[in-house]
DNA sequence: AGCACGCCGACT
DNA sequence: GTCGGCGTGCTC
């Protein structure tokens, strides 16, 4: 199955050749080239040799047969680094759907400076007579660029030779022609390596010892890695010490000369975080940051190019670093949606990581305390290997969680956003003079309809997705587009009592002080964080105790310990319940596990209250319960049913354009290309619909399913997809983004 | 980016 | 005619 034809990116770098060209493998090369491989090729009218990177393999020529050139030779040595990078790139290409030179963008390391073009100068070097005999001599001749150029140069004889090419429309042939001639010089400015200040290097110091439990599942990796070497998966509850394990790991990879990747959710990246990595193994670490600035970045990356440092800690991006012996990722908080990348390609930084280490003969290890559904998935099918952590070490325990029943509270004439339970523990909280966090589950707001009774909610008959609320009064599903009218009463108890919910944080925050006059409350919301750092701002006051009573959504339980706080309370857990998409559950049982894991950090045990009209649902009692396997039986059962990844690939096709009905008709052609093309019945589609945003910034935005048995065969039509839209001229004021983590 | 081709003015 | 520079277009 030797392939015969290479597609290669030239390494020149130029818009007009920001794409593939392709050529033939000749017999000698034949299974020696690989999709990252940097080869010499022939290029242009003169076929001058230059390099190119190959970034895919096929059978057949896309291109004239006749035409098409042999690859020249492999390229000796290089850096395998890049050549990694670039098949981790091609991979990135083909899974996520995006062009080749946006995967590249992605993933190679910006050479600043590396091209000179921009610092590239042009100096006279004749003297003033011999100028003035030259010029005379262009004038004479009609040289026109030349006597142009020189004429410039005349008066300023430093040059930029971008200005030279630019405005002057100087060729380059005339400029080296000229440099011939003695004329002129071009001077190349390196970009000068700023070195940087290092730090001294500190003696990393004792490692911390680790418990018997975390003893066990270090041997128990280090096992793995000695036999199967699959990824592994480390289930550790909050404050379990799932960190410490993966300093030993970092340790032992280090002792073997070694390199590792530490990525971490943007928002946990913190100094709390990076100092303990800085302590144990001082400066051999690097941290990627997104705010830092372009030259703080490279400085960065020089340090791990250099050698300088082995450990590079960071979001996402930080898996791109140029790491020559990568030894081990780590992907903490691995179920995080902080990995799941918004730009193109749309890739996931925990796939993404398990198929560098695939490239780089790497570990991979991953760690949550409420691991996603797809990882779960994968250690049950004997891909992943599994390894648990129970208990929190230094003493503390897990708070009390209590669910309160909204529906009750109704019933028994309290109609206020706090139940009973909730009112009782502040005051509580209060008199201790300790601090307490509520918390406002507000993802995914998009105004889902519930009965405040019998908490009933209008849910879509075919996708099982809550309905969301439009303001003609329909009720629509973000799905497949079912609509319907909405109702004033309860479908199963016949409430009137039924509608969207309206809380905000202000609202809480009033409520509050109208009940405890006294307590001193902080807000924490897109208002109030507005400013520079004041997230952080917000947080630390928290900390100092400078307030009673935090308020605020998802951000105020991620991240940051609060030893002072000894009770939580989740204000509406159902919200996220109802985002109208399938991966609702699985986010409102993470999000209530890590708010209960706040209280009771410190020494004095915490309590939780999860308010919901929900009592029943599995997520809810799951979390109260912090029994995670229940919830993942629940979990994968539902979407094995449903027909929802991880048990079933299912591709977004998402379509945004100016024009509503262009917008429609394309989506409709999509959709009936895809019938007519889809080999596999169990490929199913559903849609198109509008998206739960269904415009943006005057753009029409719809979106069409498609659900099929795995990812491979989804990629295939996503393949031929592609090349339909590339084709059809009608799509020329469409744009299509592709997603498979919808 | 760099090479060839066709165009156009200048000189034998 | 033919020489040589300039601008344009293409590169699997």
């Amino acid at each position: 199955m030797n392939e015969r034809y290479a597609d290669v990116v030239v390494d020149i770098s130029h818009e007009k050749l920001d794409r593939s060209f392709q050529y033939r493998i000749p017999p000698e090369l034949a299974g020696k080239i690989r999709a990252g491989s940097r080869v010499w090729i022939p290029f242009g009218n003169g076929n001058r040799l230059i390099e190119g990177y190959v970034i895919g393999l096929g059978d057949a020529p896309k291109f004239e047969p006749g035409r098409l050139k042999s690859v020249a030779g492999l390229v000796e040595g290089g850096t395998n680094v890049e050549a990694r990078l670039i098949a981790l790139a091609a991979w990135m290409r083909e899974t996520y759907g995006s062009t080749m030179i946006q995967a590249l963008k992605t993933v190679l390391p910006v050479k600043e400076k590396k091209q000179p073009r921009a610092e590239r100068r042009i100096l006279l070097q004749a003297d003033p007579r011999q100028a003035e005999a030259w010029l005379a001599l262009f004038q004479k001749k009609h040289n026109t660029a030349r006597e142009r150029l020189l004429r410039r140069l005349m008066e300023t004889p430093e040059l930029d030779y971008r200005e030279a090419a630019g405005t002057l429309k100087v060729t380059a042939a005339v400029i080296r022609s000229m440099e011939e001639q003695g004329i002129l010089r071009v001077e190349q400015k390196t970009g000068g390596e700023t070195a940087g200040a290092e730090g001294s290097r500190e003696d990393p110091r004792q490692a911390e010892i680790l418990t018997a439990g975390q003893q066990e599942v270090l041997g128990d990796i280090l096992q793995e890695w000695e036999g199967r070497g699959r990824p592994c998966l480390i289930h550790g509850v909050t404050g379990s010490g799932k960190t410490l394990v993966y300093m030993e790991l970092i340790r032992k990879v280090l002792e073997k000369e070694g390199q590792a990747i530490v990525l971490i959710p943007e928002i946990a990246l913190t100094w709390q975080t990076v100092n303990r990595f800085y302590r144990r193994f001082g400066n051999q670490v690097a941290v990627l940051h997104s705010r830092l600035t372009p030259a703080q970045r490279f400085a960065q990356t020089e340090r791990v190019r250099t050698g300088k440092a082995s450990i590079m800690v960071g979001p996402r991006s930080a898996l791109f670093t140029p790491f020559s012996r990568l030894k081990l990722i780590v992907v903490d908080e691995e179920h995080e949606g902080s990995y799941q990348s918004e730009g193109t390609p749309r890739y996931h930084a925990r796939e993404t990581a398990l198929e560098r280490a695939k490239l780089e003969g790497a570990h991979v290890v991953l760690g949550s305390a409420t691991p996603s559904v797809e990882a779960r998935y994968a250690c049950e099918k004997g891909d992943w290997a599994l390894f648990t952590l129970k208990e929190r070490y230094g003493g503390a325990v897990l708070p009390e969680v209590r669910v309160a029943d909204m529906r009750r509270e109704l019933r028994e004439g309290n109609r206020s956003v706090f139940s009973r339970d909730l009112q009782r523990e502040l005051a509580l909280c209060l008199n201790r003079g300790e601090q307490a966090m509520l918390f406002l589950n507000r993802r995914g707001y998009a105004g889902f309809v519930a009965c405040r009774s019998c908490g009933h909610v209008i849910k879509c008959p075919h996708c099982d997705v809550s309905l969301t609320y439009h303001s003609s009064g329909q009720l629509v599903c973000h799905y497949c587009g079912y609509v319907t009218e909405q109702a004033d009463r309860c479908p199963v108890c016949g409430s009137s009592y039924i509608g969207g919910f309206r809380a905000g944080t202000q609202q809480v925050e009033q409520t509050v002080k109208k009940m405890f006059p006294k307590a001193r409350t902080l807000r924490m919301d897109a208002d109030t964080t507005r400013g520079k750092d004041g997230y952080e701002k917000i947080l630390r006051a928290f900390s100092r105790g400078e307030a009673d009573v935090l308020i605020g959504t998802q951000m105020i339980v991620k991240g940051h310990d609060f030893p002072g706080v000894t009770l939580v309370g989740a204000v509406m857990a159902d919200v996220s319940l109802f985002a109208g998409d399938y991966r609702a559950p699985e986010r409102t049982y993470q999000i209530l596990v890590q708010a209960a894991g706040r209280a009771g950090r410190g020494s004095r045990p915490g309590t939780a209250v999860i308010q919901t009209y929900q009592p029943e649902h599995y997520s809810i009692r799951a979390a109260a319960e912090q029994d995670y396997e229940s919830f993942y039986q629940e979990e994968i059962r539902f979407r094995q049913l449903m027909g929802y990844p991880p048990a079933c690939g299912l591709l977004a096709v998402h379509g945004s354009c100016g024009q509503e009905e262009l917008l429609g008709e394309a989506m409709e052609y999509i959709r009936k290309y895809l019938i007519r093309v889809r080999r596999d019945r169990r490929v199913q589609l559903i849609g198109p619909a509008p998206e739960s945003i269904s415009k943006i910034q005057d753009l029409y935005r719809q979106v069409l399913y498609v659900k099929g048995p795995d990812k491979k065969a989804l990629i295939r039509i996503r393949e031929k997809l592609e090349k339909y839209i590339e084709i059809n001229s009608g799509f020329k004021n469409v744009y299509i983004q592709y997603d498979f983590n919808a």
